[in-house]
DNA sequence: TACATTAATATGTAGCTACATATTAATGTC
DNA sequence: GACATTAATATGTAGCTACATATTAATGTA
């Protein structure tokens, strides 16, 4: 099968990925080697390692160096969740984007935050609560928790003019984000600052970062009533 | 800079980060190119651009061919969300799964249906209504459409004993994925079939799936109250 | 047998070259 | 000036080589 043309990573990943497929490999079996694979199919071996490395991030097999390739036993459906600065997701929908500061306080932070981080101990932290607005509807309100030893700066920012989510995201790159989305009924407080009403269903997405090992941010972002999320189309 | 030592792309993205981070190069800026920059860093461009193709995919850069690279004026969070097989979800919380058929039958699709495929006329699918228990309690509800011009072999699977989820996982590849996530409040016929209470909040997942341009299936799966979705740790 | 050392092996990465491709800029023609 | 043609340019990809790294298998030694 060795031919003499050009072949592109991505033909080889589908030809792979077919033969993963029709069960020509099966779950758990291990597949040859790039380099046997490369004799196959009359390319480089880097040809392979690129469709490999393809198929080994979208999860339809594992690579362990001298261990090999091979087909994971349980194939999952990976997607890529495009979140936004809040201020641009309202632009872009053509509404008119507010931002309103609501509460903003240094406290140490509670035990369910050092969840968040995986720390044992309180640390100093900056509470801030704001809201979004678009077209002067509520649109997320946010409950954040900036860490003061990894941020100091933030103590400094005006943040009634430029919220902290916008900040931090210009200001403060992460290496690792933790993400949870789940869904809650609506209680009374949330009905005052959100207009919606007790029973409402509430969409909430909750973040947390670091650089490195040092703790950032997390916060708890609540959505407004109808509120959707998409992956990026 | 040129040195003589060999640079990891790593190395090199993280060095380019920090530019764009301090504000050497800021939001819409030209980055010179990649050549320049492995001069630069003395490194080989191919390295430089697989560094550039990691920042392009987190988000934090744009490229274009003879365009250059380009600073995001507007930097996103990425996240990416693993989405297994509902019994793999399951058992891995050490739960013991069960698989119950509700209803299967033969219909052309209705315009919500096509509307997610962004489809003009209604095709031939196959509904499946099916409910993923989780040591005997409602875990997900599932109302999917499968598209039968695509897929025709499911018309014979035993969709009583494998579910379509696992069928489809395990047997077909797509080569693009939707996603919707929100939250909806319980109505009465969630109630029967999640045990849930009316006006509580339900997590709702909507998935299509296409191979090329062709439908395979679209799905509204329904959590029972207080699922949580997870980014990979 | 137990444990440390060494060899073998498959993937991972860096560097180079050559060519492909998309897009902009320059040029020529009417 | 309007429009088609051509050149220039920056990124994208394929192929090769060489070496790095992690992990397993084999071997040696007490």
């Amino acid at each position: 099968m060795a031919e003499k043309q050009r072949h592109s990573w991505v033909a080889i990943r589908d030809s792979i990925r077919e033969m993963i497929l029709n069960s020509t490999y099966g779950p758990g079996d291990k597949l040859p080697r790039d380099e046997e694979f490369a004799a196959r199919f009359g390319c480089a071996r880097s040809t392979v390692h690129r469709a490999m490395r393809d198929l080994a991030q979208s999860g339809l097999v594992e690579r362990r160096r001298k261990g090999g390739t091979m087909v994971r036993r349980d194939p999952v459906t990976r997607a890529t969740l495009n979140i936004p600065i809040t201020r641009l997701e309202v632009e872009q929908k053509g509404s008119v984007y507010r931002y309103q500061l609501i509460r903003q306080s240094m406290q140490p932070s509670p035990p369910a935050i050092m969840a968040n981080f995986g720390l044992p101990e309180a640390r100093p932290m900056l509470r801030v609560e704001a809201l979004h607005l678009a077209d002067s509807r509520p649109y997320i309100f946010e409950d954040r928790w900036i860490c003061l030893e990894t941020v100091p700066e933030i103590a400094s920012v005006d943040l009634s003019r430029e919220s902290a989510n916008e900040w931090l995201v210009r200001n403060r790159p992460y290496s690792r984000c933790d993400l949870r989305l789940y869904a809650r009924p609506g209680t009374g407080s949330d009905s005052e600052i959100l207009q919606s009403k007790v029973g409402d269903a509430l969409f909430v997405m909750e973040r947390t970062t670091w650089i490195g090992d040092a703790p950032i941010t997390s916060l708890c972002a609540v959505a407004h009533p109808g509120y959707q999320l998409f992956t990026q189309g």
